[in-house]
DNA sequence: CCTGGATTTCAGTATATTCTGAAACCAGAG
DNA sequence: CTCTGGTTTCAGAATATACTGAAATCCAGG
């Protein structure tokens, strides 16, 4: 077969596939990551390796890394076309979804590790040498922060994106959540 | 003046220090950046800009570098001693404080872009080019979500750090929104 | 209006990250 | 079993990011 040639995409969609990209740097997500994980979510037909590397400029290989580490994430995957051998790429569509699978990723990877270190520490400290009485009280604020967080998150993510959507879109929510809490 | 020695460290702290970098990279924040934050958080009293460098092993010029990052964002300022030319700096006390500025600044910086660039592409397309329907689709999925996102938070922001406490501590909180919402 | 400690700047260097292309691998068809 | 199109791996190259140290700047005190 002959290659793939690059898709014709429109200024607008370059423009938001190169911030995309942008931002995903801005966030510790690998530039060329985010911006292929921008192309597959904006396509309206799954795409195949080989497409998605002319439309990007980057080479075949790196776009089967990034699109190893996307499957990682859980947003994007593999369809087949009929009577094609080739692996065809698709996007997660639902974009509350989608913020949620990431939420919980970040979560799993950065936010629990930091939970144990900070619960490591802070027990570590108890042995308190009475130099360390300000770091331990410091550190103790901020676990206690972090597992508020934490459970609270644990909450929220109990809800139906149903839910949750109807809860953010409510005008004047919080003050009403804040007025609920008051209250009791 | 002798040059100033490195602070004693204990192990637990060190740990700390040492994870904080390892979380600010991941999140996009300069690994550099992040220890001298752990740092100038956790200490009894304010530092010099010299006994920071001294302690953690970086230039002198890049602890001066990284102050001025973390007085931009507002988390870090100056402090001074009676009868000392020198700048001594010390950290934003109150974790919940510091995370709403964190959170703030990041929306300023990086997500009121993005919803800009979104708002435009969006509307670009809007001259429809039949060809781009389903992109125009799909960035307006996205807009939409960030935008809910968006004047959520513009809410959120208003609680009392007090309000917003008490909030996420309440058990089955969430449960409790929702039926809230649901009911009325 | 000098002096000297303190701070900042910045060009060059070092390091870490990302990307490439060639080679290895894999699986279905013949 | 071998061929063929497709995919992945990985060592080295390219690039981006972070860091250093020397020089410039700043500024309070004398």
């Amino acid at each position: 077969m002959a290659t793939s040639a690059a898709l014709p995409l429109s200024p607008a969609v370059r423009k938001f596939i190169v911030h995309w990209g942008e931002m995903g740097s801005s966030w510790g997500v690998n530039r060329t990551v985010a911006q292929i994980h921008a192309l597959v979510y904006i396509a309206p037909r799954p795409l195949t390796a080989e497409e998605i590397a002319a439309t990007l400029s980057v080479a075949r290989s790196n776009v089967s890394t990034s699109l190893r580490e996307l499957q990682g994430w859980g947003i994007v995957r593999v369809a087949h076309v009929l009577g094609d051998r080739r692996d065809y790429f698709e996007s997660m569509r639902d974009v509350w979804e989608m913020f949620r699978i990431i939420l919980e990723e970040r979560k799993r990877r950065e936010v629990d590790p930091t939970l144990n270190v900070l619960r490591d520490c802070v027990s570590t400290l108890d042995k308190v040498r009475p130099v360390d009485i300000e770091a331990k009280q410091r550190l103790g604020d901020l676990l206690e922060f972090m597992e508020i967080m934490d459970s609270a998150y644990r909450e929220f993510r109990t809800l139906s994106i149903a839910d949750l959507r109807r809860f953010l879109k409510l005008r004047g929510g919080m003050r009403k959540v804040a007025g609920l809490i008051l209250s009791r």
